[in-house]
DNA sequence: TGTACATCAGTGAACGCGCGTTCACTGATGTAC
DNA sequence: TGTACATCAGTGAACGCGCGTTCACTGATGTAC
């Protein structure tokens, strides 16, 4: 997943020409991912979006196993460039259990709207034992846990160590977007106050104070 | 998904013979689908596996696509049936929130811990639109919904038509088993408990009195 | 009970299609002198 | 600046493989008389 050398997976462009080859390739790929889903993702069609050529292909990728293992390895680490980026870009230290949690399910919200999408459609291309998405997840996941263990003795449950993850599990099926086309389905902002809520309460066995709309931390754009 | 003419499906056998054949048929593929994943499930595959031939399988089946339709279908039936017996074994009518959020969490337990795998693994067949899983989930949460609703006045929470679906969702997410392989995951029934413990904290703000181990509802055993 | 016939059931080689991949070839770019 | 050459880049027809599907054939079962 971390692999620190990417040139085992492409053949190095030496040309500005082939640069462009490369980046339409991928950008080809990631499209058709995104709008037909992993059983569209055919060489040939690749090759056609992109306004290039098998040849092409087969000149930069060793077979479309390396190229998807490309596509997840470069994702995945923009997704968590992002990451970390928009964690630092907040300071946590003074907060409080009930703001940390209020930060980390927006995070937790903005993460899994963005497109990470691409990851998700990845992992069940055929023929790959990828589980990049599951990695992310997992990656994202920890960090907030973290961060809300530092504030271990404003958790009421008996054992933080565990509550936190799963609660933090909880959250991420009550923010999950999947059914969101579902016209009766609840609206995502909505999604992210009662996320908040669950999330509280079961650490902290706390109702968010005062009105319905309190409680509720602002987004942060994290995903340009 | 509820079709009344399964013989849309399956050219009806008219000697046991054929019958016993059809019978192996689905055995196999289902043994396949759950043993090898739903790549590995091929018409030849099949066939080999129930000692029988493609010109078999093409007499009851029009196509590949058909059988999975109809495996969809059928333990879509098998699933519903047992889960409605489950729900009417139980006396519901007398139980307080508290006992009813412990009854509906273990249910749902029982139901994700049983061979709804398979249909997890048929959604996922290439060239499927089903969405058998997705359905039978949604069908056995609205079941558990007018449950816990029959109790709102028990329910804090200040939307209890929101907060039900989604509290289910999320003790769904705790209980999810699909990481249970790794070793440091948390065992099965701690995450029974601490589904109840959220579900009741997020709807009802309480925590569950006493020790740790209270307030878990015994598991029924739903499943053979 | 026996025989003739129709229908049902089962078999596996052969076919076609879509896919990933190869390869012989043409053209573009960079470099040496 | 020009020329010769090597390397890089691009092309698309052709190939092979695995899959779903077809089909001509053999054998089993049921039925009429």
């Amino acid at each position: 997943m971390t692999d620190p050398d990417p040139a085992r997976l492409v053949n190095p462009p030496k040309q500005s020409r082939s640069r462009r080859t490369l980046e339409r390739i991928v950008g080809a790929a990631l499209d058709i991912l995104e709008a037909e889903g992993p059983d569209a993702l055919t060489v040939q069609a690749i090759v056609e979006r992109s306004g290039s050529s098998v040849g092409s292909f087969y000149a930069r990728f060793s077979g479309k196993a390396d190229l998807l293992e490309y596509l997840g390895d470069r994702v995945w680490r923009e997704a968590a460039a992002r990451w970390e980026e928009a964690l630092a870009a907040q300071e946590w230290d003074g907060l409080a259990l009930k703001e940390l949690v209020g930060g980390a399910v927006t995070l937790l919200g903005e993460v899994g709207r963005s497109r990470t999408s691409y990851l998700k459609a990845l992992d069940r291309a055929p023929g790959t034992r990828a589980d990049a998405y599951t990695a992310f997840q997992a990656h994202v996941l920890r960090g907030i846990e973290t961060l809300l263990l530092s504030r271990v003795e404003e958790i009421d449950h008996p054992a933080p160590n565990v509550a936190v993850p799963l609660g933090l599990k909880a959250a991420l099926a009550v923010l999950d977007v999947s059914d969101l086309e579902d016209p009766q389905a609840i609206p995502f902002e909505e999604r992210v106050a009662e996320a908040q809520r669950l999330l509280l309460s079961y650490l902290a066995g706390v109702s968010p104070a005062g009105a319905e709309s309190e409680g509720q931390v602002d987004f942060f754009d994290i995903w340009g």
